[in-house]
DNA sequence: GCGAGTCGGTTGCAAATCGAAACCCACCCT
DNA sequence: AGGGTGGGTTTCGATTTGCAACCGACTCGC
């Protein structure tokens, strides 16, 4: 009965949009990957945690890999999906240092060549340019089902 | 006794990191702008539309304005705070288009004057250059407080 | 001026989810 | 034998969710 939404966004969020998910995979991106490591770094409680890795290693988001074997251990890696997320984590935290933070951000990303803090911008690969927001447009895709209106901001 | 956690993707799940609110946003972005049409549109429960609501416009991401007078009618618009959150819907988006529906985006946001669908990438306003993920680093700001380890992936 | 409809909610309640703590087991070390 | 570690599972009370019913101000058709 449940089709898959029609919207990328939802999909997306489907998968990560829950309250601890994208922490997880940022702690992974850190390089944090072991399930005691994540657990403390977080202060998930062991059952979610145990319950979000099984579901983002379902999704194919992150492998489970043992890193010993005698006593086996496992430990967490993204997989390319998963590290295809790096964008999304960076926009977000680039908004949150941004606008959470009173031009304190804890932690900056920058240009290592430079040292200049990084910005996220849409780019276009034909005219090799990036596009601002008034240039964006949306049209339906080859998945496209059903039609809804669409409007600017 | 909760102080504000030391990361800023943290700090921005805090706000809009539950399983409604980025929803929300998009279709404010997508000019869904009334009580009643965002309901019916996400299917969401009134209560909870009502209480997702009131803490967006608490944290200035949305404002209420009135539509009309007599009878008295709000919608609820997106503040410069809450339009920044473009680039990480739009990085979502992309994701999802790309890892969830098997080449078969539903919608694709494509530049307005090529016609070629967007990249998100991170960019280097001093080199005015696109920056590879080799090339991003990070870095205390000036909120820094506690030291973490970092590693990469 | 009466009933029906719309919009933007509030209230109440059952069901699902979460969080904290206790427990578990295979293994290692000494 | 005893203690520690890693990666969990179980249990259970508290919180959050989803659904449906209700509400109040107003408009419209008649």
């Amino acid at each position: 009965m449940d089709s898959p939404p029609d919207c990328s966004i939802q999909r997306t969020l489907d998968l990560v949009g829950d309250r601890w998910t994208l922490l997880i995979i940022r702690d992974l991106f850190r390089g944090v990957r072991r399930f005691s490591a994540i657990q403390k770094d977080l202060g998930i409680a062991k059952n979610l945690l145990t319950d979000r890795l099984a579901t983002l290693v379902d999704s194919e988001i992150v492998e489970r890999v043992p890193y010993q074997e005698r006593p086996l251990r496992y430990e967490y890696r993204l997989t390319a999906k998963g590290r295809a997320l790096s964008p999304a984590l960076v926009a977000l935290m680039r908004w949150g240092d941004e606008w959470c933070s009173d031009g304190m951000a804890p932690t900056e990303l920058v240009h290592d060549l430079c040292d200049t803090r990084l910005e996220l911008q849409p780019w276009c690969t034909t005219c090799n340019a990036p596009v601002s927001p008034t240039h964006i447009a949306s049209r339906p895709g080859p998945g496209h089902h059903a039609v809804l209106g669409a409007s600017h901001v």
